[in-house]
DNA sequence: TTTGCCTGAGATAACGTTTTCTCGGATCGC
DNA sequence: GCGATCCGAGAAAACGTTATCTCAGGCAAA
């Protein structure tokens, strides 16, 4: 309590009667202490108030007990949900997030992660910004700290922890199905994101049985509720024998099912991405990704890349520190889950 | 480039041929080098890709260009935007951002802002969750750094930026007056929350002559559209003179013009509050805060507050670090503005 | 009893910076 | 030309921990 600093470990061991060192491994638990000293520290660094000055700790011990998340926008509405998800999971860990916003940007993007790294994160998860020239950086972190691409994509040569789009497809098709639909198309944001563009791909090539002989039609439009709206009333004008829109995300199912239903066209089913709560506001079907499942994942993988408790099955071990992160170029999927609401139930709009 | 460590000042100052501290005081530039020497210790640097360790500066230095931001929920779709603001305005400064979400828990709260103390931030901007609950952790750390509240609001101790509710009912009102309506009524979420309540009390005494003799009835119900709805509905049935509906949030507002839609009393203005895309995807009139300004102010805050550079006019200086932050217990509330859309201009509905 | 080992605690070093101290040499004034 | 002053660079200390080394004492085995 002296004055104005705040209480540190050489307070509490003389405080204590003990040396620094003691306190340090009764703090820690790490080795045997008698326990009468044990106690008396203890006794001490309750008293004083004592709080362990993480910065100093991560300095000697080169352990910070902090992750760097990296996104592309948190203006956009998926993204909160994953920081929520990856935040709550790591101080459940004794960890803390430091947060990063790449603007869509892969130079701002860049710039991030080198910062980052100069702040000694433990790990680095990032979702790309972009599918292709976001690499670069990431690959060089991964030098030095694991690093995990979470939901987004942009090399094979790291982990990647991330929802089962095709799956979640395939989902969606058999509840349209299930629900009488047979002529569906696609409505997805232009593709420079990888999941968007595997939605795409899933619905043109997933196999639905009664789907045969349909040719599976797909439009790419921004995702605003402007553009969904133009491109659906194009869509409902040339192409009347559609009977279903599986959508890319929620912003353009809101534009979509906005239009069927101003057209009188309720017996279009439509479904959106993401289960944001445009879904839950507008009674609209959508798929709900694991977020705490894709959370939970790759921070486990971080943690297992750094304590290089990994299974040595890698072989070669030449390449040193490159393979400490690359060792594990898992590519994790986890299953979504299709949320139904009034947008696919037929003509029960809420 | 060594073996696997890190690149250090050492390594520099060795192939500089200069001492350590030299070293420093280049790359730093604060005291004067010899020019000869700063370009070789520049070079050098540079080719051994040398990055600064900001963990030992934070430590020899105490100051870790590092700010805590403790939130409510990021799942409310309002804090994403702040958290954008924030972090965009920190990084600009060559901050960094530790975020943390309270889960709207008071006891979350105060473990959270214990660990972003630990953990060496330079300043602290809370969002608290309880309007008088969360005052206590807040004050405690205030005696260590500068905190700022922001948005929300549990204390008078400690100073506060946030938007000027008061004006933007005011504002919402006028705008409504202009387009015809003379009896509104409000719809808030519960009011736990300070900003929620600041606008139901301005809704009900801000001076507008326009309507005078209307009693200005309010009404509360949870943030999720189908309360709106339900809210909504009976408000209609009971109260069929009512000619617009001022809502609290986007979300509220959001069912409440769906109501109104349905039950074809197009005449029915609504208005939202916080500018979402939700209001973007449905037409909504909303309030836009002022985000970046908030962002800015409050950091402004922070960081003078650190730098003690104030004006001195607080008088008595005996109470020593407690006054060092709350010294500047300013209370700055920024304008929000109005953006018009079609749920409030007569029928033109989209 | 003596030797060797093991346990547990203090002393010391280390992490990579920044800050403070020290000191040689150049500058300036007289 | 000489002493006081200042400037700039290196040496050393410091920040608060944890890791390593050292060593005294206890205990078991010979």
């Amino acid at each position: 309590m002296r004055d104005g600093t705040r209480v540190t470990m050489r307070d509490v061991a003389a405080a204590a009667g003990v040396s620094v060192p003691t306190v340090s491994r009764v703090l820690n638990g790490a080795a045997t202490v008698d326990p009468e000293l044990s106690a008396r520290v203890r006794k001490a660094a309750d008293r004083l108030g004592y709080r362990p000055n993480a910065i100093a700790r991560a300095l000697r011990s080169s352990v910070s007990h902090t992750f760097g998340l990296v996104i592309p926008d948190i203006a956009n509405p998926f993204f909160p949900r994953l920081v929520k998800a990856v935040e709550q999971r790591l101080r459940g860990s004794g960890y803390v997030l430091l947060l990063a916003d790449a603007q869509n940007d892969v130079a701002v993007e860049r710039e991030v992660i080198a910062d980052l790294l100069q702040r000694s994160v433990d790990a680095l998860l990032v979702s790309p910004c972009d599918r292709e020239r976001s690499a670069s950086a990431m690959l060089a972190a991964a030098a030095e700290i694991p690093v995990v691409q979470i939901d987004r994509r942009a090399t094979a040569e790291l982990p990647w922890v991330g929802a089962d789009q095709w799956g979640a497809i395939h989902d969606v098709l058999r509840h349209l199905v299930a629900a009488g639909v047979r002529r569906p198309a696609f409505i997805g944001p232009l593709t420079t994101e990888s999941p968007a563009l595997e939605r795409l791909r899933a619905f043109a090539e997933v196999p639905v049985g009664e789907l045969e002989g349909w040719d599976r039609p797909t439009f790419t439009c921004p995702s605003d509720v402007a553009a969904a709206r133009a491109l659906t009333a194009e869509i409902l004008a040339t192409r009347p024998d559609i009977d279903a829109l599986v959508c890319g995300n929620d912003v353009i199912a809101f534009g979509a099912l906005e239009i069927c239903r101003r057209a009188g066209r309720s017996d279009i089913a439509v479904t959106g991405f993401d289960e944001t709560f445009l879904a839950e506001a507008s009674g609209l079907t959508s798929v709900e990704q694991p977020l705490s499942a894709l959370a939970e994942t790759a921070i486990r993988l971080c943690l297992g890349a750094g304590g290089e408790a990994g299974d040595g099955a890698g072989g070669a071990e030449g390449e040193g520190r490159r393979e400490r992160a690359g060792q594990a170029r898992e590519q994790v999927r986890h299953a979504c889950r299709v949320v139904a609401r009034g947008s696919t139930t037929s003509g029960a709009t809420v």
